[in-house]
DNA sequence: GACTTACGCTACTACTAAGTAGCGTAAGTC
DNA sequence: GACTTACGCTACTTAGTAGTAGCGTAAGTC
């Protein structure tokens, strides 16, 4: 409320930025993501829903493709990635991931996460971000859990390994949307198994 | 090229409506559809596209709506409805099915059935023809396929089960969207576990 | 050849949404 | 209180696209 007298590098006169208000926008921003695709997405929305001007908010961000990747980028990194979870057994483990709070719970996650696959068509730069930013990190979680599972331990819990499924699949989708694959769904559809699904069966011998 | 002299129901006098070249238009919709999200789709783009002038695309299909739903309805039922492949192995049945000509081949054909996905999300009518003209009848090839394998032959062949799934799941996917569920995509993965992973898992014990 | 309907073309309207300009005011610093 | 910068508001420009109007001509029937 006082402090920093001879300043910073920046100057520090005049009303101050509202950064406060910066992560209601952007969930919001990602929240209409999640409802609408992103020809749809309207900052004027995003705008109206935050009590925001719609000026304010393009004085911060100078388009609405920086919107969106400031909504993406506001993510962050989901928490299982610093501390895998260790349960004991591959199952909780999974359930663990599945169920976790990050962005909302299960049912909005992988609500946003389709939402995300719509958006990389319409931009590369946002492609890329998506895969970068929350794809990648995300799948490398089930990477570790089922590689880890591999070696030993609770082999036998086949049918929860494919459920893992349920959630992976969106995930991975983003990663390979957008990368200039010709058919990018099957190329996709065919890594998940060949990649996730038959190692993981390979592995389950009862 | 003459015949039909005290006419049908409907008069005809004057120039006859060009239906030669309503599949071009149809087919070519259905490609820029393919490339396209419904939203970038332009009714102007196909009439560039098949040499057409826009107002007779608009004479012939009064909204870009019905456009696309023509479009949907033009691809028409998968062959293999009719006579399902019987090579005598499962493997070889599902690879027949994969591999079909249809739509272009399984590449193309993915590639429209995402786009379709996608089309589900701005219209209701859309969603419903995706779902009975497309979806339902393919998905239905797959499921006979599993069925009829379950009951004893090559039961052995798991992995081409799983395989199935690369072309399974962007089907399906169309047959869940846009019902109203709160997460739709998560709703679909996991019905595909239930209904189609499981079962032909279930069925298959070496 | 008279008639009729379809087609192609060139506007045009209506609407939506991205992005901007400019002003008055709020919230700070000195 | 003077100064400075951010915010909110209204209004605007620009661009793209769905859909329409009206005209001249093509392609048929009688």
């Amino acid at each position: 409320m006082n402090a920093s007298r001879s300043d910073s590098p920046t100057r520090r006169t005049g009303r101050p930025i509202d950064r406060s208000s910066d992560a209601l926008v952007l969930s919001s921003a990602l929240e209409l993501l999640a409802e609408r695709d992103y020809e749809r997405f309207t900052v004027d929305e995003v705008a109206a829903r935050t009590g925001k001007a719609k000026t304010t908010l393009y004085r911060r961000w100078p388009t609405k493709e920086d919107l969106v990747l400031a909504a993406i980028s506001a993510i962050g990194r989901p928490p299982e990635l610093d501390a895998l979870p260790e349960t004991g057994s591959l199952r909780s483990d999974l359930l663990a991931v599945i169920d976790s709070p990050w962005l909302g719970g299960a049912s909005r996650r992988t609500s946003i996460f389709a939402s995300l696959i719509f958006a990389t068509r319409n931009s590369e730069r946002i492609a890329r971000a998506v895969r970068a930013e929350v794809t990648e990190p995300y799948v490398d979680i089930y990477r570790r859990i089922l590689s880890r599972a591999a070696n030993g331990q609770d082999a036998a819990d086949r049918a929860s390994r494919i459920r893992v499924l349920a959630e992976v699949i969106p995930a991975m989708s983003t990663h390979r949307l957008g990368s200039g694959s010709e058919s990018p769904s099957r190329d996709f559809f065919v890594s998940v198994v060949d990649e996730v699904v038959l190692p993981a069966l390979m592995s389950a011998r009862p």
